[in-house]
DNA sequence: GAATTAAATGAACAATGTTCATGAATTGAA
DNA sequence: TTCAATTCATGAACATTGTTCATTTAATTC
C-alpha cells in the first residue's frame, strides 16, 4: 500500500472515531461536519473525499453501534439454558445497552436517509443479524413455527422490546425508574413466552 | 374582538393548517419554514409572531394529530365487551392510524426539541391521554393492580404495540405484508392478556 | 529529477431557521 | 372625521449548515 493509499485510509479512520466521539458525548442531533474535521484535523472538504456524505459517516457510526450491541446481547444469551431466562436475560442487555450507550444507540434509531436513498444491504443485513440471537431461545418456545414464521415472530418481539425500551428514554409519558423499568420488562418477556 | 386581533388569529389558524397539509404531504423532515409562509400567504417573519419558532408550530400540529388518534381509538375501544378483544381493537386501530396517517403519526413521534427545551406540560398530558384509553380493559384484565401500577403497566403494553408498529414502518429489517402484520399484532396481544 | 497524477484544501454556494428595523394599518381620543 | 399613537406584518439580512469545485500540494512514475 502506497504513502498516498495509507493516508486515505488513515484518514477515513480518523474520520469515523471523532464522528463517534461526537455522536457519543452530544448525539446525533449535534453532530456537524465542521466538528468532525476539526477534530479529524483535516479540511473541510476531505470529508467528502472519505465518505459519500454525512448519512454515509453516520451509517460507519451506527454498523460499529451495532457491532458493539451483537457483542453485548451475545454476551448476555449464550449460555443461558432456560429459553425464557434467556430471552430475559437478552432484554435485560438490551434496556443496559441501551442506557449505558444512549446517544449512540438513539443514533442507530433516529438516523433516516433522504428522500430517494435507501439503507445500504449490507447495513440492513447488520440490522437483521440481532434477530438470530433472538431467535435461537425462540425456536425452544414455539417449537410449531417454521424458519419463515420463527424470523417474522423474532421480529415482533423484538420490536416490542425495542418500544419499551425506546418510550423510556424519551419524555413523551412519566419517566419510570430504573427498578421499575426493569421489573416492567421481566413481567413483559416472561408473560409474552410463557 | 378587534380587526387586530382577528387577523392574527386568522393567520394562526391558516399557518397550522399549512403545516398539517404540508406534514400529511410530504413529511416533518421536509417541513420549512418558507413553505408554510408560502402557503398562508403570509411573510416569512409573521410565522415567528404567531408561534414561538418551528417547534411551537409543528407541537399545534402533533396536538391535532393526537385529537385525531385518541378519537380513532376511542370508536375502536369503547362498545367491545370482552377486555381481551378490546385490547386487541385497540392495536389494530393504532396500526390503522398509523398506516392511514403515516407522515402525520410519525410527526409525532419523530418530533424531537432542542437541548434545554421541554415539552410543554399541556402537549405532555395529551400524550398521556392515550393511556387512559388502554387503562380501562387493562385494568379488567389484571384486578390485582392498583391505579399507580395499571398506568405503568399500559404505557408498558403501549410502548410494545407502538414499537412494533414503528418498526413496520421503517425500512431497517424486511417489511411484513399488510396482513402478517396485523396477525401478528393479535397474536401479540392474545398472549399478552390471557 | 521532471512530468504526471491524485488527493487534500478551504473558499464559495445554496438552503434554512431566526431576527429586527421599517412601514403600513388599526385604534382611540379630540 | 381626523390625526397621532400603537401595534403588527413585512421581508431583507444574518448565522449556521451540508456540499461542491477550482486550486494547491504532494506522491508516484518513468
Amino acid at each position: 500500500m502506497g504513502k498516498r493509499e495509507a493516508a486515505h485510509k488513515l484518514l477515513t479512520e480518523k474520520l469515523l472515531t471523532a464522528a463517534i466521539l461526537r455522536v457519543e458525548k452530544s448525539g446525533l442531533e449535534h453532530l456537524r461536519a465542521r466538528d468532525i474535521t476539526n477534530d479529524a484535523g483535516c479540511a473541510l472538504g476531505t470529508l467528502y473525499k472519505c465518505y459519500a456524505d454525512l448519512d454515509d459517516l453516520i451509517i460507519h457510526v451506527n454498523s460499529k453501534t451495532l457491532g458493539l450491541m451483537k457483542k453485548a446481547l451475545g454476551d448476555a444469551g449464550t449460555d443461558v439454558a432456560d429459553p425464557v431466562e434467556a430471552l430475559k436475560a437478552l432484554a435485560i442487555a438490551y434496556l443496559d445497552f441501551a442506557v449505558e450507550n444512549k446517544n449512540l444507540w438513539s443514533a442507530v434509531f433516529k438516523h433516516r436517509l433522504h428522500e430517494g436513498q435507501s439503507t445500504p444491504e449490507w447495513h440492513r443485513m447488520e440490522n437483521m443479524a440481532l434477530l438470530d440471537l433472538i431467535a435461537k431461545p425462540m425456536s425452544a418456545i414455539n417449537t410449531d413455527l417454521d424458519e419463515q414464521q420463527l424470523q417474522v415472530r423474532s421480529r415482533t418481539y423484538f420490536a416490542a422490546v425495542h418500544g419499551i425500551v425506546s418510550i423510556s428514554l424519551q419524555d413523551r409519558f412519566i419517566s419510570l425508574s430504573g427498578d421499575v423499568l426493569r421489573s416492567e420488562l421481566e413481567h413483559f418477556v416472561e408473560r409474552l413466552a410463557n
